[in-house]
RNA sequence: GCGGGUGUAGUUCAAUGGUAGAACGAAAGCUUCCCAAGCUUUAGGCGAGGGUUCGAUUCCCUUCACCCGCUCCA
């Protein structure tokens, strides 16, 4: 399936829009339409019914440790601005990164990594960037070809100082930058600021500044304290919740996938630190599961294991649950959503003041004075087991997923081209949308077969009834085939259709969108018909 | 942020230094007893700003957006 015509599909539909297309659209942005909203809306409470609702706190649900306890939570965007400094996005939101002037490659400023070398009486700081494996190797390989020598010459090379980082340095005239032949290629570093600003108070200065958050799960770990005092939740449990989050991505790309405002749906799960493997395990089966029978294609969808250099170290496991989009190379996944192992990081880290990631066992980061880099809130939030007596932190399993992805995911799984005959009998391609029902945007469409003979008065009356339950739709203008074939772009699964028989015996045809098959039944049974076939 | 490409109706496309056409789609009506192509009618467009010119949708510059590659993706 080409993307365009998919993209194209959605405009001419009302699935997405540009946001501000008036204005000429504004980059990493995008408006649901009418269709859009309402397919949006059924993926995130479909997920917030299976996850939250409908989650049975009694029994030990198929693949998990123990019974466990769902609850949900609903914060703001804009939090206490230490919030993000403990969380560590505040750190890592404000990378600088340097340009090189002749490869046009851009790298994160402090993990270029570089040493003094010296030859033919010339001294360069010669560097390798942040996807090197090797550095040492590359570095050596990159002096060598600048100085024009042999590798069986490498010993001719004066090394100054051992592996460094380009932070160390004032100026880059000696610098050869990661891939270039020529020295003093990059540019001064320059800030990227990845987390939204914004000013709390009208007045507000420097010392206002707010951020919009860039995922949401913070709220829910700023929150665990609020939730076990008021709710009588007990850990092994799970807090989720459904939001717009803001990331200044540097390149938004490939339609709605990379935006700079989106949604999340997470949650995060609270467990005993002993049993956090095992629900780690549960959670990252579980979700996968969940997009194979909300339709996605399990050709199409990966469980992808983080191997063990991706992960952080306090984590046991992260998993990507990635869909093969048609916007990708061949064999190129995107991720949907994440499922992480966060240990007591967070929890801790808001407690006692943002935690050294890179130390074992973690310890609080510090400045040059010695004292925490970023304070926390001197709160405890460790939780104590009534039963038990024990007293411990919790370890976090997060499932982190974006229902923009999840969305377009489903829009590029249900487009479909197939053969349909036309009233003459000839084929036709037919474009079909074929969404789960559980989120298609309008449950069934009624028709009248032909506007008279008391049919359109009949199907207002079932389109009527049928509102009370489900977003269904009344058309009645021009050729029945052409209506189901609009329905059929829309995805719409179900077509009921009045016609002269139903004058006689008050049945209608329902219409399946995508076998075209039809079969009879009473109107006054289509509630219970169509509760069967939505699920 | 860099390089390349593209911006004309809702969509897909055409033409032109003298203010734009088509197809499909949409709307209204007619017809129609089951899968978009029957009839009539209607609405709708040169991404934005600036320049050159008597005159710019067309040429030039800037900008914005989209696509591809690089980069980035905590």
């Amino acid at each position: 399936m080409e993307m365009e015509k998919l993209v194209s599909l959605c405009k001419r539909r009302g699935f997405l829009f540009q946001s501000s297309e008036i204005y000429g659209g504004i980059n990493g942005f995008w408006d649901y339409g009418p269709l859009g909203v309402e397919l949006k809306r059924n993926i995130k409470d479909a997920w917030w019914r299976d996850m939250v609702t409908g989650h049975d706190d009694l029994d030990t649900l198929p693949g998990a440790p123990s019974p466990f306890e769902m609850t949900g939570l609903d914060c703001t965007i804009i939090m206490h601005p230490q919030v993000w400094k403990c969380s560590g996005h505040y750190d890592l939101f404000h990378d600088y990164m340097v340009d090189c002037r002749e490869s046009k490659g851009r790298y994160r400023y402090d993990q270029i990594k570089g040493r003094w070398v010296e030859a033919k009486g010339k001294k360069i700081f010669a560097t390798a960037g942040s996807n090197s494996e090797t550095p040492e190797v590359d570095i050596e390989r990159q002096a060598l070809k600048f100085f024009g020598m042999r590798s069986k010459n490498a010993d001719e090379l004066k090394w100054d100082g051992p592996l460094t980082s380009l932070t160390t340095l004032d100026s880059f005239e000696e610098v050869l930058a990661p891939d270039a032949k020529s020295l003093g290629t990059l540019t001064e570093p320059r800030e990227f600021n990845l987390m939204f600003k914004t000013t709390i108070g009208a007045l507000g200065g420097e010392a206002d500044t707010a951020f919009l958050r860039p995922e949401t799960a913070q709220g829910i770990f700023v929150n665990f304290k609020n939730v076990v005092d008021s709710s009588r939740v007990r850990v092994p449990f799970g807090i989720a919740q459904v939001g717009k989050s803001f990331r200044n991505e540097i390149t938004p790309r490939n339609f709605t996938f990379r935006s700079r405002e989106f949604e999340q749906m997470e949650i995060e799960f609270f467990c005993h630190p002993d049993s956090s493997q095992k629900w780690y395990m549960y959670w990252r089966d579980r979700r996968y599961k969940w997009y194979q029978e909300m339709g996605l294609d399990e050709k199409k969808l990966i469980l992808r294991e983080h191997t063990p250099e991706e992960l952080a170290h306090y984590s046991i496991g992260t998993a990507d649950i990635e869909y093969a989009f048609p916007f990708l190379p061949e064999g190129e996944y995107g991720e949907l959503e994440g499922i992480a192992h966060r240990g007591d990081f967070d929890l801790r880290s808001h407690m006692e003041g943002k935690l050294d990631p890179d130390t074992k066992p973690m310890t609080v980061e510090l400045n040059e004075d010695g004292k925490p880099k970023h304070r926390g809130s001197g709160k405890d939030l460790s939780y104590r087991d009534d039963i038990t007596g024990e007293r411990f932190v919790p370890h976090v399993i997060e499932p982190s997923a974006g229902a923009d992805r999840a969305t377009l995911a489903f829009l590029c799984e249900a487009y479909t081209e197939d053969e349909a005959p036309d009233d003459k009998g000839n084929m036709q391609t037919r474009v079909v949308m074929k969404f789960h029902p559980r989120i298609a945007p309008v449950k069934a469409s009624i028709f009248p077969l032909v506007k008279k003979d008391g049919m359109p008065e009949m199907a207002k009356d079932i389109y009527r009834s049928l509102k009370k339950d489900w977003n269904v739709f009344y058309d009645e203008k021009g050729a029945v085939g052409r209506r189901y074939r609009r329905q059929d772009e829309a995805g719409t699964p179900f077509c009921i259709t009045v016609d002269g028989q139903s004058m006689q015996d008050q049945t209608v045809t329902i219409r399946h969108r995508d076998t075209l098959e039809q079969w009879r039944v009473k109107a006054d049974d289509l509630t219970s018909e169509l509760r069967k076939l939505i699920g």
